[in-house]
DNA sequence: GATAGTGACGTCACAGAT
DNA sequence: ATCTGTGACGTCACTATC
């Protein structure tokens, strides 16, 4: 009963029930010897009831951490709101509900159990209130102690719930986030597909105008005779001024990758007869520091490749597959 | 009583603590009239412990919506697991634990409280069972009920945890998806840059031995009226084996540079703004690899000059000065 | 060593589904 | 009309922490 009305403003309307519920609680499965207990009763009641309007109420700030818990008690008052959302104090009073309906026993008896309750008496600093019979009536501290498990138990929950709140926030966003990557990737594959398609047309067409070129260019010789070295000429001129200009271009390029952070990877990067992506050693550092970096030791990479490299006029080269199956090696280990 | 051991199956030792405890509740709030009850009771509580026991154990797959829940009550059978997980039924009968522990009141008086209690009287099928006195002993269904708010609760409870732990494990798995995705992002992009690059250098390759070839071609239209649709596609032609020329010249550039290992240092070589000689993390390999690759163990080398790195976007460069100190440490060690 | 935090559980109210 | 799922809450046991 205490339990029942804990939280409960409504003095009055316990006391009107009390002989009601007396006739009630006849049946209850622990019946008591004697009578006496109903001044006690109330007076216990009483009792739980201040000193849990006092946590809970008055002083709602001693028992919430954050101002939202407090609010919930102070800003509504509809008792009809059950819908959703946390249940404000009055609610709570009004449905006279919860679990803690401890209905007829009083918190002590709680230590009654079979199984091994220390708290109520070890961790009450004034464990009981004896009646002049003395009699142990009820635990002021034990009281206290609910009204704190009560408040500590609601303020988990809220932070619980924004927990998972947050949580659930967190995994909408990173789903969008992966969801504009993979677009980008797409993106970027595609052009660079383009890009390279591009080249490679490029370079196709090269060799077949390099193959016209010198068919034509042995028309040309067998239509104009002598001008072989002019064609020559022209040719290595142009040749020349490609190179040039090539050079000064790879320089650029050069340049500007280092500037914008962007490395010459192609430079160490090149694929053999059977089109296996072979990579020189620098160019395997950066490859590990780049999309390992954090991950794995680069080092230790590198030294577990050693040996295992193919012929390569710069001092030795991996081909991709034994780098990444090294990679795969060493994160397994980790 | 009934609740405190609604799940127990330790009757004996429930009978057992019975006198004792009613000893005790002669403090209750809610004395009871007379006697008799104490049978009524013990009827009630092997009423309600059997029910129980049919619905939580001797068939709980009918409680539980999964194999998992019921498993854990098969499982283990450590009293002393309190640490963490799930607790299985032995553990939660020994503690005879849990919000619901209406000590010393049977579920009928929650009905009684000022507070408008439907659920009692209305939504049990056989709300009340009396004794011959006709006086109200237990809801039967009520108990039935309450079982099943026990096995739902439980059941939702689990649901809701394995539905967080999924939560977490989906954005630990997006998390992770993305920084891969990122990755990807970030190699393309420099990909992209690269090949983006090489395109601009052929086009600018194209460009100029366009100008070149337009301006013999603007000769030759000066000499050769009526020839321009000819000269274009000459034109185009040369263009084409302009370009292809230069890329195969880029190529064997490149080949050249990697193969004499000279060139490409000079892409990851700069000065800071004190002049210092700086070389990124590649370029210092090649360095060593190039200057005393027969002499030292280069790995030894990096090694030790771990965390000297100097600011640079491409992941770590080092001070040639440092690289030269650390050289002749190494050679001095040998 | 009192207190807060947390895991587990049971109870109730209520909304829907059946 | 009954059952199921869920939200809210309180209680207890245990741990961590100051």
């Amino acid at each position: 009963m205490s339990e029942k009305f804990k939280d409960s403003v409504d003095l009055m309307s316990f006391l009107q029930h009390n002989s009601n519920e007396n006739e009630f609680f006849d049946n209850t499965e622990f019946p008591t010897k004697k009578e006496s207990t109903n001044i006690n009763m109330n007076q216990n009641s009483s009792n739980t009831l201040f000193s849990n309007i006092h946590d809970l109420n008055t002083n709602p700030i001693t028992c919430f951490e954050n101002k939202d818990s407090f609010n919930e008690f102070e800003l509504t008052d509809d008792t009809n709101n059950y819908a959703q959302g946390p249940i404000d104090e009055n609610e709570r009073i009004r449905r006279g509900q919860g679990g803690g309906n401890h209905v007829g026993g009083t918190s002590s008896l709680s230590s009654l159990s079979p199984t091994t309750h220390k708290s109520s008496s070890s961790l009450n600093s004034n464990p009981l209130i004896f009646t002049n019979d003395n009699i142990p009536v009820m635990e002021e501290s034990g009281d206290k102690k609910k009204a704190q498990n009560r408040a500590a138990q609601r303020a988990f929950r809220e932070r619980k719930q924004a927990k998972l709140d947050s949580l659930e926030h967190q995994l909408k966003e990173s789903e969008a986030n992966k969801e504009a990557l993979q677009k980008e990737v797409d993106t970027l594959r595609k052009l660079n597909q383009e890009i390279h398609a591009e080249n490679r047309t490029l370079l196709r067409k090269h060799d077949d105008n390099n193959n016209n070129m010198s068919n034509s260019i042995n028309y040309n010789q067998n239509n104009f005779a002598g001008q072989y070295t002019e064609d020559q000429i022209i040719e290595k001129n142009i040749i020349h001024r490609t190179r040039e200009d090539f050079y000064k271009d790879l320089m650029k390029q050069v340049k500007v990758a280092t500037e914008s952070n962007s490395e010459t990877i192609q430079n160490k990067t090149y694929e053999d007869n059977d089109g296996n992506i072979i990579m020189t050693i620098p160019a395997t550092w950066e490859y590990l520091q780049k999309n390992y970096g954090e991950d794995i030791d680069i080092i230790k990479v590198l030294k577990s490749l050693r040996g295992k490299e193919v012929c390569h006029g710069a001092g030795g080269a991996y081909p991709k597959v034994i780098i990444d199956e090294a990679i795969k090696r060493l994160m397994d280990e980790q």
